[in-house]
DNA sequence: GCAAGGTC
């Protein structure tokens, strides 16, 4: 009998012609440079194998001739217009292949990954396939690793193909294809007919709205922050020099009356008194196994690395064999996972070597076990050592080599000490706890985790004190951070917006189309949004406030949750593909006639916030030399063409005209119109010259406000 | 000139 195994990708259908093969095989090329065809016996089945791959998904979908023109339909019309399904030219090598070798064997084995979009890839093979060989029996593999017991006992009982899972995908495509394209035509030939001179596409996705939406979000909160003043009492205690700091266990009181009064409470009887001291064992665990989601955070909070750029470092890296497939959800080893010999290729480096060398004399500890399994690939970990690679593969192989010598350590273990005390009957206790670091373990060599020893004075209980201070102290809450490239990734699986593999795709998308821009401040990369950012973002919102929120950007997160849920029923066979098709394309529908009607609301109200017979615009926010500065965009009928910068900190606004010639600063006020002094002339000079330079740059945005013809800006 | 999902 004659089997041809059909994998998701090149790299499986090598791994599982070596477990199969038992490394006795022959290799054929084909038409397409990736893909390769292995050929072996299977005495186990009594067959003779031929293991090849698709490389992804082996269609891709589109409308037709009738609908495919921007021009040629109303966008509204897409969501009821048919879709062709075709292979992209890319892709016709592959087809071929799998004509070819599906004409001459008995069954299909699918061997792509065990998810939904593998079920689908399946069926797209299975369709070339019965093309070429109409009696084809079709067969589908099922593992949940690449180990070579699992690979066998697949081979050798394998399953029928899941036919639901593959529908959920299919209405997942045609709907993520209707909505994307009949938003995104609406958004954008509604503006370009508007304002005549707008350039680019205004795209809309499910994925990347809300996206967009996280980032808008933070941006609101961050403008609408006012520092909140609080209260709370301040205990000191200063012996032999050093001072020990305690927090009151209320925390902080809003309410200054309310904590002044239990302040004078205290002074009354302002002796402390220990209570109680306590020593426990304490531990720091040691990180879970590694999943995309975790690298592209580590990698952009610790290693500076966009999301996108560290996932292709790590792709390149798994074509150089040094690391494991680097898309997988998986936070848990199987427990048949051949720790030691991946650890055993790290001995001989020169930086982690020696710890690795550990681990065979009672170093190891098994790795923690995480929620997540996607029943494909295993954590990234490293499969070879590496030892000449420099820049940001060095950076990232060393990330993922440390973070798995990290999870086969062993959590670090001190000793803790904690100190009740009270004082005028309120409860205190220090900060920083007392900690004393007794094993390291795995922060030897996991230095991106920090565990610092603290040591407070040795109190005994039942001690009494005098307190070197105690007073009631006034603080303010303090301002939230725009959103980092690390939060944002946070947000968008936690709201399953994108999937591992897309989630950096999906914030590089909002950042090309100028939906977002990121600024550095520091080594930390923040997202703000754009004016456009905000406008689409907030003009939705205005629209959805007089519309049950049917617009809003809370509900557009909430569609995604609920196509999720309703792929969910597909797969259960509790709804089919068409009802949730058509449920779904419904509720998209009602959404872009409102979305239609309603749309001056977005160019309008959304992308200027009216104010009186003036306007302003938030533009974006640029580095100033080293001072931050908002630039606000300012109009009014009599000066028509003006900039105002804003420094926060000084709270001074400089208000730029931007004429033909250039930039000249011509007079300053704050944006709440209150009355500032004057820069200096010499600081003039300075915010000229910077704004010559970095002019352009900062107008980018403000182009676009040109584009919709707001205000006629023109510059040099 | 549109989307999001695979993968290279």
């Amino acid at each position: 009998m004659r089997v041809l195994c059909v994998a998701e990708k090149p790299s499986i259908a090598r791994s599982i012609t070596g477990i199969l093969s038992g490394g006795q095989y022959s290799t054929r090329n084909t038409g397409n440079n990736f893909v390769k065809n292995y050929d072996f016996d299977y005495p186990q089945t009594n067959s003779t194998f031929t293991v090849t791959c698709v490389s992804g998904h082996l269609t891709s979908q589109d409308f037709g001739e009738a609908h495919r023109k921007w021009n040629s339909c109303d966008p509204f019309a897409l969501f009821d217009a048919p879709v062709e399904t075709l292979i992209p030219p890319d892709k016709k090598s592959i087809e071929r292949n799998l004509r070819t070798e599906g004409g001459r064997a008995d069954t299909l084995m699918i061997w792509t990954d065990c998810d939904r979009e593998g079920e689908h890839i399946g069926m797209e093979i299975a369709r070339v396939c019965r093309k070429a060989k109409p009696n084809i029996v079709v067969k589908r593999a099922r593992f949940s690793a690449i180990i070579a017991q699992q690979i066998h006992h697949a081979a050798q009982h394998p399953i029928e193909l899941d036919r639901a899972q593959a529908e959920a995908v299919e209405a997942r495509i045609l709907l993520d294809l209707k909505v994307g394209a009949a938003f995104t035509r609406m958004q954008t030939l509604a503006l370009q007919r508007q304002f005549a001179q707008l350039e680019g596409v205004l795209s809309y996705g499910p994925c990347q709205f809300p996206t967009l939406g996280f980032v808008v979000q933070r941006y609101n909160r961050v403008k609408a922050f006012r520092p909140e003043t609080f209260w709370y009492i301040y205990l000191s205690l200063t012996r032999d020099g050093e001072e020990t700091k305690f927090t009151w266990k209320e925390g902080h009181l809003f309410d200054q009356g309310g904590a002044a009064r239990i302040y004078e409470i205290v002074l009354q009887n302002p002796r402390a008194r220990v209570i109680r001291v306590t020593k426990k064992d304490t531990k720091k665990w040691k990180p879970l196994p590694l999943t995309t989601v975790e690298l592209q955070k580590a990698g952009s909070r610790l290693l500076k690395l966009a999301p996108k750029k560290v996932l292709d470092v790590a792709e390149k890296l798994y074509q150089q064999g040094f690391v494991s497939y680097p898309r997988t959800e998986t936070d848990q080893f199987d427990p048949q996972f051949d720790f030691m010999t991946l650890i055993g290729k790290q001995t001989v480096d020169p930086a982690w070597g020696e710890f690795a060398r550990t681990y065979q004399n009672g170093g190891f500890g098994v790795p923690r076990k995480g929620k997540n399994n996607d029943k494909a690939h295993p954590p990234i970990h490293p499969t070879a050592h590496a030892g000449n690679l420099v820049g940001d593969e060095k950076k990232v192989y060393e990330y993922i080599t440390r973070r798995f010598l990290a999870c086969c350590s062993k959590d670090a273990e001190g000793s803790q000490t904690t100190v009740e005390v009270v004082c005028g009957g309120e409860d205190f206790y220090p900060l920083p706890l007392g900690l004393i670091v007794l094993q390291r373990n795995y922060l030897e060599v996991y230095p991106y985790d920090k565990w610092i020893g603290h040591t407070v004075p040795n109190f005994q209980e039942g001690e009494e004190f005098d307190p070197s201070v105690c007073e009631l102290r006034e603080g303010q809450t303090s301002k939230p951070n725009y959103l980092t490239e690390a939060d944002l990734v946070t947000l968008m699986d936690k709201n399953g917006i994108g999937t591992d593999a897309t989630i950096a795709q999906h914030i590089q998308t909002i950042v090309d189309r100028e939906y977002v821009v990121e600024r550095m401040e520091g080594a930390i990369k923040y997202l703000v949004p754009s004016t456009l950012g905000i406008g689409l973002i907030d003009g939705y919102n205005e629209i959805g406030k007089s519309f049950s929120r049917l617009l809003s950007f809370t509900r557009l997160t909430f569609l995604v949750h609920q196509t999720e849920r309703r792929m969910v029923q597909v797969c259960e066979r509790t709804t089919t593909k068409n009802d949730m098709l058509q449920t779904s394309l419904d509720q998209y529908k009602h959404m872009f006639i409102i979305a239609r009607r309603e749309f001056d609301k977005v160019a309008t109200v959304g992308l200027i916030t009216h104010s009186h017979s003036a306007w302003k615009l938030m533009v974006s926010h640029r580095v100033l030399g080293d001072t931050l500065v908002q630039v606000l965009l300012e109009g009014q009928e009599e000066v028509e063409e003006a900039v105002v910068v804003e420094e926060e900190e000084e709270a001074v606004v400089v208000v730029v005209v931007v004429v033909e010639m250039g930039v000249m600063v011509a007079t300053a006020r704050q944006a709440e119109e209150e009355e500032v002094p004057l820069l200096h002339a010499a600081e003039v000079a300075v915010v000229e010259a910077a704004l010559e330079v970095q002019l352009l740059l900062l107008l980018t945005p403000i182009l676009k406000v040109r584009a919709f013809g707001m205000i006629s800006l023109t510059h040099a």
